[in-house]
DNA sequence: GTTTATTTACGATACGGTATAGTAATTCTA
DNA sequence: TAGAATTACTATACCGTATCGTAAATAAAC
């Protein structure tokens, strides 16, 4: 476990530290490393963009690695989905918001410049694992148990393979580089639903 | 259409040129785009890594990234793989290829490299489109309209989705971190042609 | 056919211009 | 007056170009 390595402006006498310019400076790292990778992302122009300088940044986060772990660690993982009771319809809830943060200007960006830095900056894809990765998955994992424990889905289906083609179709359909279809996600959960479903039973109907 | 930018050696007096460095060039240039991304790869460093210096590099590519992209095009698209009479089971090896292809060391990096360079450096992930992404989908694409056109899918089924399915699950796969198991292309291929073949239909044998 | 000039490729080195990470030295402010 | 913020700085790295000398091949002169 990585202690929060953000150095704390303890309350003591002298002049408080301004907590806009905390939210300041992340923010502007956030979008610096996504729309430019980590390797462009300055911290000059971090600062400037923030509306500081640099000596204040580097009271706060010692390094650049350091300033942009914590930009990646305000991303906050999945908003929970309330339960339509149907496991389709979920499942079309949760891609439908994955495609909206996926495809808006830089969602994908960032996942490329995480894994880019694979080697060099390792602390940057598994902080993004664990934030945005796995939660994002377990929610769809949930689905597909809670769709099993009702006896919903044929015996032996991949649950595993189920999780990773529903996001992984994204990603691939992202490499393409053409447009995303609006109705991308109901596509990729009625196909991927017929693939683990019980066979001869009326597909539920789907709301949308 | 963009012309070759390799400045060529016409074969006229003076010394010819070794074809040798062409090859030792692009090979370190590939290796360090992908261990290292785009703007981490020095000229300076493919250049010593090839045992030539610099000069020897620009006389033959007039920048950074016109060396990049020539590095990428040297990337071969998948070679084809002969047809076995069954669609599950020339899926299966298709698939298996890609894991080979994408989980050997490097081989999801430059899929990284090539993103997060997307608005810096575009013809990276433009060419990268053509020469490794399409073919890929195509192959896949080939086998799935054959089998439809053998009658073996169910009416409207869906063959964008499922290709983006085949591939995209690497992908999200590789995101999680966890070692990819041996069994995998079995796995997606079996829950992606459950998804779109006409049921009621005993699921031909797959060799494996 | 031998010799000489010419042309191109390459190595080594250096340099200009720019950009960056990180650090004093200094001023400002609650 | 103590800590926060700024300005100025150091050290380094990189891209792209230029120079100088040498190796290797062709073309021309004798």
């Amino acid at each position: 476990m990585i202690p929060s390595s953000e150095t704390v402006g303890t309350a003591g006498p002298g002049r408080p530290r301004d907590p806009g310019v905390n939210r300041a400076i992340l923010k502007a790292a956030l979008r610096q490393l996504a729309e430019d990778g980590y390797s462009r992302m300055s911290m000059d122009a971090v600062a400037s963009e923030a509306g500081v300088t640099k000596p204040t940044v580097y009271r706060r986060w010692s390094s650049k690695a350091d300033l942009a772990t914590a930009a990646l660690a305000e991303l906050q993982g999945a908003e929970p989905i309330p339960s339509t009771g149907s496991a389709p319809s979920d499942l079309k809830r949760i891609l439908g918001t994955l495609q909206k943060t996926l495809f808006r200007p830089n969602g994908m960006a960032i996942i490329g410049a995480v894994m880019v830095e694979e080697r060099h900056t390792p602390e940057l894809i598994t902080l993004f694992r664990e934030r945005v990765v796995h939660p994002r998955r377990l929610m769809l994992r949930e689905v597909l148990e809670s769709a099993e424990a009702e006896g919903a889905l044929r015996a032996g289906a991949d649950l595993d393979a189920a999780v990773n083609m529903l996001i992984g179709s994204f990603y691939a359909h992202y490499l393409t580089g053409d447009k995303m279809p609006r109705t991308w996600a109901r596509r990729i959960v009625d196909t991927v639903w017929k693939g683990i479903a019980k066979p001869g039973r009326r597909r539920a109907a789907t709301r949308r």
